[in-house]
DNA sequence: CGAGAGTACTATAAAGTACTCTCGGTGCATTATT
């Protein structure tokens, strides 16, 4: 088979991964393909190995720009290809240069944001886009409206570029964002081919420890932690607490925290994810900041102190763990109310009905609608009639909405979590052994083969008073608050 | 929206009350007026 032959040639491989060569197939036969396949699955093969069979150029839609010379790079380092960035990060001189040769390159990365600018789109109109990637197609669905409004001018781009195939790649789509991505990147979804594999990661046990309060959740954490081994990962929906947490496991446990979120700039990032992959931290405190990119395959636990927005966002980051294969742990920690955070948030990051009724009727200036104006600014820009907005903003907020309910019952679920789970995502129910805590209640981190983490050098609790005897002053003198 | 923190007030001073304020996530892209 030639395909099989290219792989090994190019690749070293003897076998493709469970669905990347239906995928392939599909997308040399000129098919749109969406690519819905778990972490680790090898997705940069999916648009690496066409290289080889397809003239013309492979562009690449990619969401986060701190990635993409890497992706770039790494195209480049396998040799046969020339790929380029194209983002804002690339100097306009650079940039300049880069669009007068554009067709000497077989690889073009670039964000939504950069594609939806004027003359990108009219230097790629010349050349044959031979392959249109969308990575991290769910984004599209998911960022929708409010806030990377750029990702629904795919579209357009599309139309305008005229690839002769697309290929979508995600790890995660319920049926429903499947279903709405296509939508709104301009397919019928009857006709673009869907390679969908099993969302259901069996070495990973999934739970719901149910409290009263915060400092319930700490206590539980506090005598959980050691008993998990490392390395791990705490997602909470703040940046603050995300920062109090990790200090507050460090003083307690011993092991070793770090904060993750926006709030660092890109050498914080940079050096904690360069600690963690190298060990030296046991777990991090993250927002939803932390994900794309982190390759680590060695997690034991992915613990949410709050609750994600939806089933495919949970899906999505309990899914970072154990990707070795290893055992792992997907547990949620739930307070009465905590739904109520997100759904503000869903609420918040869109303009009311009523709100847009009034600018409709020119009762209310753009300037007085603070960010939300400048979204639907937005759109008045890009075409959007002003009457169509009320839907689009509706049919966002009731989807916010509906996602959020399904990652309530999840909490809710009596059953069996696993195969709510797998409902969700249009499967058959298929509960395992060991499963979740539907089925083990008194479940315990060793009985799932967990170990406690090997201990560290402990980081001195009272370092302030060491420091303060290193610098030979009075105690108590150098304290603040 | 609504919880929790922060401030002002009172007027023996201290601590309690009422109030106002702040926050609550993700990342592209930024290029200029008095």
């Amino acid at each position: 088979m030639r395909l099989t032959q290219l792989l090994q040639d190019h690749f070293g491989f003897d076998h493709f991964r469970p669905g990347q060569e239906e995928t392939l197939k599909a997308v040399l036969a000129g098919q749109d393909t969406l690519a819905i396949l778990p972490t680790g699955a090898g997705k940069s093969l999916l648009y690496q190995l066409p290289a080889y069979c397809l003239d013309g150029v492979i562009l690449v839609v990619s969401p986060l720009i701190a990635l993409m010379q890497d992706q770039a790079d790494r195209i480049a380092r396998q040799g046969d290809f020339r790929a380029v960035v194209l983002n804002s990060a690339v100097t306009a001189a650079d940039q300049r240069a880069i669009l007068a040769t554009l067709g000497d390159y077989h690889f073009i990365f670039t964000s939504p944001e950069t594609l939806g600018r004027g003359p990108i789109i009219g230097a790629l109109r010349q050349l044959q886009i031979s392959l249109l990637v969308i990575d991290e197609a769910h984004c599209v669905s998911e960022w929708g409206p409010d806030f990377r409004p750029e990702y629904l001018l795919l579209k357009e781009a599309r139309a305008a570029l005229r690839p002769s195939a697309t290929l979508m790649l995600t790890a995660t789509a319920p049926p429903r964002v499947a279903g709405d991505l296509l939508e709104k990147l301009g397919f019928n979804p009857s006709r673009v081919r869907t390679v969908r594999r099993s969302v259901n990661r069996e070495n990973i046990f999934l739970a719901v420890k149910q409290v009263e309060t915060a400092a319930e959740k700490r206590s539980y954490l506090r005598e959980l932690l050691p008993r998990l081994g490392a390395p791990g990962v705490i997602y909470l929906s703040s940046r603050k607490e995300a920062d109090q947490l990790a200090a507050w496991v460090s003083d307690q446990t011993g092991l070793r925290a770090a904060a993750y979120h926006a709030g660092l700039d890109a050498i914080g990032r940079y050096r904690l994810q360069t600690q963690f992959m190298h060990n030296e931290l046991d777990l991090i405190c993250a927002t939803s900041a932390f994900g794309m990119g982190v390759d680590k395959n060695d997690l034991r636990y992915v613990i949410h102190y709050h609750l994600p927005a939806s089933l495919a966002a949970y899906a999505q980051e309990l899914g970072r763990a154990g990707r070795d294969g290893q055992p792992a742990l997907a547990l949620l920690l739930y307070a009465p109310g905590d739904e109520s955070l997100p759904a503000l948030l869903n609420q918040v990051e869109l303009p009311s009905q009523a709100v847009l009724e009034r600018f409709l009727a020119g009762k209310l200036p753009l300037s007085a609608l603070g960010e939300r104006g400048s979204v639907i600014a937005f759109y008045l820009r890009h075409g959007y009639s002003p009457a169509r907005l009320p839907a689009l903003f509706a049919a966002q907020g009731k989807l916010a909405q509906q996602r959020l309910a399904k990652m309530v019952g999840y909490v809710k679920e009596r059953g069996c979590r696993r195969s709510y789970l797998l409902t969700a995502f249009g499967e058959p129910a298929h509960p395992q052994t060991p499963c979740c805590d539907c089925h083990q209640p008194d479940w315990q981190p060793a009985m799932l083969g967990l170990q406690p983490a090997a201990a560290h050098p402990r980081l001195q609790a009272d370092w302030r008073r060491q420091l303060a005897a290193l610098l030979k002053l009075a105690p108590g003198s150098g304290e603040d608050r």
